[in-house]
DNA sequence: CTCCAGGGTACAC
DNA sequence: GTGTACCATGGA
């Protein structure tokens, strides 16, 4: 298999704006999109993020921005002024014509995918502001919404590989992983990487994960839920169409190396159910210890209650306390 | 050196 | 049903 799907041409590309939603802040979005700094997958330059997609079996480049010139290279401090709009430029290869597929319809559906921009936060914002521990986050970081993944395989291994190490150590396994087994485009003298197919994974054994230091078992994990997938027994499709939040967990947590914590993980990042919240994440225990000063971590019974205190607004409430860890809090 | 990281499994009892 | 060793590695 050859890793390299070809190069961008400048010849092949489109533009189109993308209305945003009240409480959508473009530059909380990168901000945590950057602290990724080892995701070989999104490569933020000034106010502008790119990545990699594949709409229907057609490479492409996306690239967006809150401004509508994209002329400034590298580190522009300029701060641009609250945005109602973002633009999104596409880049297709030299051998692969945009025109032959429905890509703005495709780019669309996965920037809202991206930023859960389809959500209404009017009520979780008038819903923060009553509760002592959400108030002050809300403040601080309105308009950032919870930045997932439309692909299910991508989400699902993204927290296979955190379980348990740290998010520096899990980033460069994920990093490792994509430049291993993904296929990449040359665009701006850079490699934007896909994240790799389930069909590949699903053909690879154990012995060919664990030298970029996967565990045996985590390393089984990714290449099990693989087949699952490629074999279409499992679906974001399907989970959807359960409509119903405990059987999606039910389904998900039957799967080998897929536990609780994993699920709502998935469910938060993909299927973006605001319910989700895996109550046994050890920062968000840290993140709540920190912000009310406690001396000890809250236990799983002060979870369950906290969980009931945010019911409606669970997974923003996770994905909030979370991004507080990357700041001080005096 | 020990303990902990955005856990889960496979055992024991 | 709860308790515990184990996994792989890096940083505090």
């Amino acid at each position: 298999m050859e890793a390299c799907l070809g190069s961008t041409s400048n010849s092949n590309k489109g533009t189109i704006v993308i209305d945003v939603p009240p409480y959508f802040d473009f530059e909380h979005c990168l901000t945590h999109l950057k602290r990724g700094d080892n995701d070989v997958l999104v490569t933020v330059h000034g106010h502008r993020v790119s990545k990699a997609l594949d709409v229907n079996g057609v490479p492409m480049i996306l690239e967006l921005s809150s401004e509508a010139s994209h002329g400034v290279e590298g580190n522009n401090q300029r701060e641009p002024q609250p945005q109602s709009q973002l633009h999104a430029t596409v880049y297709g290869l030299s051998h692969h014509r945009l025109a032959s597929v429905d890509w703005e319809a495709a780019v669309r559906t996965e920037i809202d995918e991206w930023f859960d921009l389809q959500r209404d936060l009017r009520p979780f914002y008038a819903f923060a502001e009553r509760d002592p521990i959400l108030a002050p986050l809300a403040k601080r970081y309105s308009g950032l919404r919870i930045i997932g993944s439309s692909s299910l395989y991508h989400s699902l291994c993204w927290a296979i590989m955190g379980q348990q190490i740290t998010m520096s150590f899990a980033a460069t396994l994920k990093r490792r992983f994509v430049q291993q087994f993904g296929e990449y485009i040359e665009h701006d003298g850079e490699r934007f990487y896909l994240f790799p197919r389930p069909e590949v994974v699903a053909k690879l054994t154990p012995e060919q994960v664990m030298p970029l230091q996967f565990s045996r078992k985590k390393a089984e994990y990714l290449i099990e839920v693989a087949v699952q997938i490629a074999s279409g027994r499992l679906s974001k499709k399907q989970l959807i169409a359960l409509n119903s939040f405990s059987d999606a967990v039910k389904q998900l947590t039957a799967i080998r190396g897929i536990g609780a914590w994993t699920a709502n993980s998935v469910l938060m990042h993909c299927l973006r159910n605001p319910r989700a919240f895996p109550l046994a994440d050890v920062g968000l225990h840290n993140a709540i210890k920190r912000l009310l000063k406690l001396e000890h971590k809250p236990s799983l019974a002060e979870m369950e209650q906290y969980g009931t205190r945010w019911a409606g607004w669970e997974a923003y409430a996770t994905f909030y306390l979370w991004r507080s860890l990357d700041d001080e809090w005096g």
